[in-house]
DNA sequence: GTGAAAGCGCTAACAA
DNA sequence: TTGTTAGCGCTTTCAC
């Protein structure tokens, strides 16, 4: 309302307002010094009643330090990149740093402008987040901030990674499987050329093998489509007709394979369970029936390595390699034991 | 390489280096004052070979700009609200400017709170972007910044919204359904509380009228899902079994009712053409045929809003009220002629 | 042409 | 207990 709010108010004239000195004002708003209790009261309410807000690039320049962080992205802020990025702010927002988002478009040209931009303004840290876990060039050798990448991996080891553990996901609906009585398990995933695919495929078969049973024919490595996940249960259905359950590599590839399954007649989950991967909630929620998916944790992804930044800010000794912090199996109606 | 990398040089240095005075290296770096051509190229070459970035924390404190402006969404960078993001930073990072990014997850409070940290840091101007154009309370008045509404409105007539153009939006799904020559045309939406949900219908049921014809029964108001789509197109088929076109009011909505016309046997686009609304690519492309569908340029309307935000940042005369901006219409298999 | 000095808003020594 | 001063890194007068 007031109009003061519009103008910029400076600690000089909250000081001149209060009526002390402005190395005064500045150690009554930061509890600094000895002050008698009556200055303090009198400083702050003239700053209160002035609007005043410090001046963090003041502050910051006496400090030398920022308290903001960069967060570089090339999946355009998708499905996997964002709740890894909230995950992130959460853990970095309660320390009050800000976020310098930066989406690079997958481009390495943009990438390399947005790292040199955010390095000159002086970020304390960069966090990169990818739409996959593939390997991926380091943005930077010796940049001298902090560099940690979430749901994505830098092909340096020199670099500190933190992704989901896939292959662990592949053992958790194999164990789902199992334990309800499943035991000719299908795999439709996507392509292999992508590790996310093989080590879910390894997770699922070597799970499967501990328990004394195997695969019903090979992985079917394809597409991240339904239109795979339809064909790839056709494919399955005639060389396994007996199939009881399907393990995806996507609720994508789920959704199709459910199709297909509905309409050769096929009762989910009586005749065949279904299990996803991703628990992408209008993917899986349309899903008929509803389906049990496995969720990588993004969020935690995001926290964990905003987390690892933080303490590395601090002087931690920067951490190296890959984290992978364990996914989780969301139940729904597609594996419901009859 | 060099370990000088992870050292701040100050243009003190620079300066040391160059056996000039420091206002001597300012002014080579900016290319202001007279210097000798030698002298200027002396102090770049030194400047390049540290490795000197200028502090943007000090050219600011003096210019009293920051170069920032705060991107504040309720939609937890969701699907709607991160093309938004993208076409605002596409244009803000043409000018330089960086954005700090802030999810309120929709919670007042938290809104509020984040509105405090950005103006603290001085940003130039805000924008506020969220999942659904309803109106909804205004982030502050007389905040001493710009601020600029993207797919999202604000309930205040002071501020400035940009959002999707829903009624021209429906229009044009009506008059493409015209135009391939279907003319019984039915309506499922999501609820009706949504001016959304209204705005498409009016669109659409006006357009028809125009062209001399009517909607058939009433528009199906119900649920943004699948499932209601489902339950929609069973309504629609029981009461009017002869139609020959369902305009959706979401992409979902548009698979649900696809989905329940072939299982009535209805062949997808030959006895019925199907058009939905939001182009969400994952859900377009999965449909069984590719959904026909009515994009609202999101990337467009956070361009827009980024760019009447720099002009208010600029000083030029803040705006006031809504803009829309006109929706595009994808056509894909599910309204394909015969 | 170049250097010296002031000052952006703030904090932290040091004086008073 | 309070005021004064120096200085964070930079740009910009104004002398020289």
């Amino acid at each position: 309302m007031s109009s003061e709010q519009a103008h910029v108010v400076t600690i000089r004239e909250v000081a001149a307002a209060a009526g002390v000195s402005i190395g005064t004002a500045s150690k009554a708003l930061n509890g600094r010094g000895k002050l008698r209790e009556e200055t303090r009261a009198r400083v702050s309410a003239a700053a209160e009643r002035l609007g005043f807000r410090p001046n963090p690039l003041a502050q910051g320049l006496l400090q030398g330090r920022t308290y903001t962080v960069g967060l570089v992205t090339g999946d355009s802020f998708g499905r996997f990149s964002i709740p890894v990025m909230l995950g992130a702010e959460d853990a970095l927002g309660a320390g009050q740093i800000s976020v310098f988002m930066c989406d690079t478009r997958d481009d390495p040209i943009r990438e390399q402008h947005y790292v040199e931009r955010l390095l000159a303004r002086r970020v304390e840290g960069i966090i990169v987040t990818g739409r996959r876990t593939e390997p991926r060039p380091s943005i930077g050798a010796d940049l001298p901030v902090p560099v940690v990448y979430a749901m994505t991996q830098s092909a340096s080891d020199d670099d500190f990674s933190v992704i989901p553990d896939d292959r662990g996901g592949g053992a958790l609906a194999a164990r789902h499987l199992l334990a309800t009585g499943r035991t000719r398990i299908g795999h439709v995933t996507g392509p292999e050329r992508f590790e996310a695919a093989r080590r879910r495929a390894e997770g699922l078969t070597d799970a499967l093998a501990e328990a004394g049973t195997g695969l019903a024919g090979d992985p079917l490595f394809g597409e991240w489509t339904e239109e795979w996940g339809r064909q790839g249960a056709d494919i399955l259905l005639r060389a396994h007709p007996d199939v009881e359950a399907v393990f995806c590599g996507s609720d994508q590839i789920a959704r199709g394979v459910s199709e297909t399954l509905r309409e050769r007649g096929r009762r989910i989950p009586d005749d065949v369970a279904v299990v996803g991967f991703d628990n992408w909630e209008p993917m899986v929620e349309g899903c008929r029936p509803p389906l049990t998916t496995v969720d990588m944790n993004l969020g935690e992804i995001g926290r964990i390595a905003a987390e690892h930044l933080l303490e590395a800010i601090g002087g931690a000794p920067r951490a190296r390699g890959v984290l992978t912090v364990p996914c989780s199996l969301v139940l729904r109606e597609s594996t419901r034991v009859s």
